[in-house]
RNA sequence: GCGGGCGUGGUGGAACCGGUAGACACAACAGACUUAAAAUCUGUCGGGCGAAUGCCCUUGCGGGUUCGAGUCCCGCCGCCCGCACCA
């Protein structure tokens, strides 16, 4: 690596003494404490908050990036004069710790905890705004303990309930497994086949709520609309008809009735062609248990595993489960019954109607085991000899044919009238299902907040009383043997039950992490109070004004934080009648890095290569090396940047520069060694800009020269500002980066008024500078006579007077290509420039000869002549 | 598979509501300073044609709407994110 540091430090900004200056200086003024609601008197409230990180041991840079952003924002609003808060946190329960035990036998407390000392180490030097007084780290008692008496409350109002539901289940390790642990339907670390297990499990009734989260999105209008999307999809509202296919003959007991399935598309019923079940819906399984062919077909379908993608990308498969249902409007017509490994037995009822000529994977279904496909929805202009199914369904709009009763009737129209007919034979309904499950919190791990509930055998589940909370974790796990540590430990989980006395045992499920970070920023509020969230401070501070993290989180964290705010207002714990905890919300972009590869496929670091005459070769050895893909940082491919040396070598500001450098914060950024150095430089720069600045001012910069530079920095600060504002940092980089260049042509300029003006574009420089490159922005300022703290001083206001200039420069186009240049003053009327134009000797090479048929002008933006 | 997004010079990107495509930066090249190098400063920098004022082409690909399209519409291609037990 490279070091621009060193033996030339004398003239030189040194970011290795100036950093730490100004933190302290920082530190010793209490600038980054937040304010009470009576301290900050009127101004008025920012809480920014950028998602809490995972104490993995390292910072690397996608934090950098996200906590840079954050800063941003934080010290933005700090200048605007708003009372900020701006806390961190840990979210730091989860797996990552209980492998850490498994592989090298650390405790999981004890690995996570030193972690976060590390970690926070790591953060000091960044000099990030952050309010350290009201740190909290979620495996703390004094935080999950909270969140116990959250578990209570909801338990007591209705949202909490125990049901069963299926899990991936590695034989040889005796444990649950999460998707990513399984690979290509085997346990990824015993490799034994998973098996699916159904246990009896906690849920969050957040589809109580599904209208209100799917309502609310409209309100969020500080949010990226791809993440309302994505909200709105996850919840999948649709309406449709749920309705009963009867039994040809002897239904199986429970099904009287028949086969409950719902349609969005109860229009192309005509078309149906087989009735599909989920393979474990109760009738798959009912007849599996005499049924050999029946019952490996459930097995094989179970080994895909219980992840919706997994099931939706594996071969469509099915089995003829030999049962015959009637059509609901044709008693004679029967329709065969299958059980198909697509059908999600979590979706309405685990059970389908095929209606092949309007569904994609109907139609492949019914080829594959030879089902009839019936079109039944003609497309708008054709007619039906020529409307032939092949390979593809027509979903779209039509008029019904084929269909008795509803042929001729629109696709729409047709759907009412089916719906009513199934009321009337009063086989179903109009009904509205949503995609969205209840929220299955249960986890058979130890390192997770304790479900505070005892069973008994007297008194059945009984939930721990409050003043015995929180149930902590015992200490000493044992993770030496396959299992849930919580379950198997020799003592912890007897206790007596809280009602009758007698002998019970502690649940030993923990809470999904997802519970852990749904509250958090509502704790935050108020790290101090024995309720999980103050009721006053977080009506003082809720909903957070500008939330940043990455998209991965655009719908489960988002949507639960969004559940568990509606929640807890329904429990009391919590006012706020919105429900929404987060009115800003931007997702940033992730920190890539080039990847190389070693001749034999290995990854190596970026620090283990090296350019020599224009090709890469590894430093140790000199063997040619393969230059891979750009990718994110992650530490299985070797690409990653550790910010701690970055700052070591160029100092924190450098770091957060470049990440809001060039790239636009919503998207990745690459990192290199060379834009460091760019940025390296820029810092130096300012500081050569300070260091030269003028002790005095020499007069007002009324005009000329002066007075340019004057308009040039009111031009910066309103687009610094309009930058900030709309989350496009890299916009506002690049207009300091204009004005400081400005600055330094100035240095060589006599012109009168320009010591004055170079004074105050320094300074303002300063000021724009300061939330992304903060300890530089502070040393600028002082040197040049600032008073007090850069981060204190009111934000720079641009004078709209000098953002207008007297003439502007229009393009003149002929036929939609540029062919001249006018000026025109400001406010010169619409036939002033088509006069001007026409004009115009370069315009006129171009209509001189021809007729002007038409002209376009748009006022400050350009004119167009139409001619032929 | 389903849902969401992205695609502009050698590179990251800018271009506000459909109005000058390539701001700003990185890299590269040339020059100044220097015994030399580094640092710094100055200049060139999408492609093609031309002696030249210039002209033509160019925003992943193919169509369309418009006086005018990177921007809007339709159809493709490629990459990225999510898919409920990773955080």
């Amino acid at each position: 690596m490279r070091l621009l540091t060193g033996n030339i430090m004398a003239t030189r900004y040194n970011a290795q003494e100036v950093e730490p200056k100004w933190q302290a200086r920082w530190a010793e003024s209490g600038v980054f404490k937040t304010k009470s609601p009576q301290e900050a008197g009127d101004a008025p409230k920012a809480y920014v908050l950028e998602m809490f990180p995972y104490p993995s041991g390292r910072l690397h840079m996608g934090h950098v990036r996200n906590y840079a952003m954050g800063d941003v924002v934080a010290r933005y609003h700090k200048a605007k004069g708003y009372n900020v808060l701006h806390p961190m946190g840990w979210d730091a329960f989860g797996m990552p710790a209980e492998n850490a035990a498994m592989e090298r036998g650390e405790h999981p407390g004890r690995w996570t905890r030193e972690n976060i000392e590390s970690m926070r180490a790591q953060f000091e030097p960044l000099g990030l705004s952050l309010d350290w007084d009201r740190e909290l780290a979620t495996c703390e008692p004094d935080y999950y303990g909270l969140q116990q008496k959250i578990f209570l409350s909801m338990l007591r109002n209705g949202l909490v309930f125990r049901k069963k539901s299926k899990v991936n289940w590695d034989p040889v390790d005796h444990t649950v497994l999460a998707n990513e642990q399984v690979i290509d339907g085997k346990g990824w670390r015993s490799g034994a086949v998973v098996e699916q297990r159904e246990l009896e499990q906690w849920f969050f009734r957040i589809t109580q709520f599904a209208d209100e989260l799917l309502e609310g999105l409209n309100t969020l209008d500080r949010w990226p609309d791809k993440v309302r999307i994505m909200q709105a999809n996850w919840i999948g509202k649709s309406k449709g008809a749920t309705f009963h296919w009867p039994f040809k003959s002897n239904a199986p007991s429970g099904f009287e009735k028949g086969i409950e399935v719902f349609t969005t598309r109860p229009d192309t019923l005509f078309g149906a062609s087989f009735i599909a079940l989920a393979p474990d819906h109760e009738i798959t399984r009912e007849l599996a248990k005499d049924n050999p062919a029946i019952a490996d077909f459930i097995a094989e379908a179970a080994r895909i595993g219980t992840s919706e993608e997994a099931i939706e990308k594996a071969p469509k498969l099915g089995v003829d489960l030999g049962l015959k249902v009637t059509h609901p409007f044709d008693p004679t017509w029967e329709i065969p019954v299958w059980a198909a490994n697509f059908v999600l037995s979590t979706y309405g009822s685990g059970a389908v109607f095929g209606s092949p000529a309007g569904d994609q994977r109907d139609l492949d279904f019914a080829r594959k085991y030879d089902l009839p496909v019936k079109p039944v929805v003609l497309p708008p202009g054709k007619n039906a000899e020529d409307h032939v199914i092949t390979d593809e369904a027509y979903t779209g709009p039509g008029t019904i044919y084929n269909s008795g009763f509803l042929d001729g009737m629109s696709t729409t129209d047709a759907i009412d009238a089916a719906i009513a007919r199934l009321v009337e034979l009063n086989l179903g309904d109009a009904s509205t299902t949503y995609r969205l499950r209840d929220w299955g919190v249960s986890r058979q791990r130890y390192w997770g907040c304790p479900i505070p509930v005892v069973r008994c055998d007297k008194c059945g589940v009984v939930p721990v009383p409050e003043d015995q909370l929180p149930v902590t974790l015992p200490d000493d796990p044992d993770f030496s043997k396959p299992g849930n540590p919580l379950d198997r430990h020799p003592t912890w989980k007897f206790t007596t039950c809280p009602t009758c006395g007698g002998d019970a045992t502690r649940e030993t499920d923990t809470l999904d992490t997802f519970v852990d970070s749904s509250w958090y920023f509502a704790r935050f509020c108020n790290t101090q109070t024995n309720a999980p969230v103050d009721l006053n401070d977080a009506r003082y501070w809720l909903p957070v004004d500008q939330y940043i993290g990455g998209v991965e989180h655009a719908v489960l964290h988002l949507l639960y934080s969004r559940f568990f705010t509606r929640a807890m207002q329904a429990c009391g714990l919590i006012d706020l009648p919105s429900g929404e905890p987060f009115a800003g919300l931007f997702t940033q972009g992730m920190v890539t890095h080039e990847t190389f590869k070693s001749e034999s496929g290995a990854w190596l670091s970026p620090e283990d290569v090296e350019q020599r005459d224009g090709s890469w070769v590894e430093i140790a050895t000199g063997k040619p090396v393969k230059v891979g893909a750009i990718e994110k940082m992650s530490k299985s491919k070797k690409n990653t940047v550790d910010p701690t040396q970055i700052i070591k070598d160029y100092g924190a500001d450098v770091a957060r520069w470049f990440m809001l450098s060039d790239s636009p914060p919503e998207r990745d950024v690459e990192w290199t060694q060379s834009g460091a150095e760019g940025a390296w430089r820029f810092v130096q720069k300012l500081w050569s800009l300070a260091d030269a600045a003028p002790d005095n001012d020499d007069g007002s910069p009324s005009e000329g020269d002066a007075l340019e530079l004057v308009r040039q920095i009111h031009k910066t600060v309103d687009g610094v500002t309009r930058g900030i504002d709309e989350f496009r940092f890299n916009t506002s980089v690049a207009q300091i980066h204009e004005l400081s260049n400005a600055l330094k042509k100035a240095e060589q300029s006599k012109a009168p008024g320009m010591m004055t003006a170079r004074r105050f574009g320094i300074r303002t420089l300063a000021q724009l500078v300061a939330p992304f490159a903060p300890h530089v922005a502070e040393e600028c300022w002082e040197a040049t006579g600032g008073d007090g703290l850069v981060i204190e001083a009111n934000w720079p206001v641009a004078d709209p007077e000098m953002l207008v200039s007297d003439t502007i420069t229009l393009p003149v186009q002929v036929n939609g290509k540029k062919r001249s240049d006018i000026t025109v003053s400001a406010d010169a009327t619409k036939d002033d420039i088509e006069a001007i134009a026409l004009a115009d000797t370069d315009v006129q090479r171009f209509t001189s000869d021809k007729t002007v048929r038409k002209i376009i002008v748009v006022p400050g933006r350009i004119v167009n002549i139409v001619v032929g």
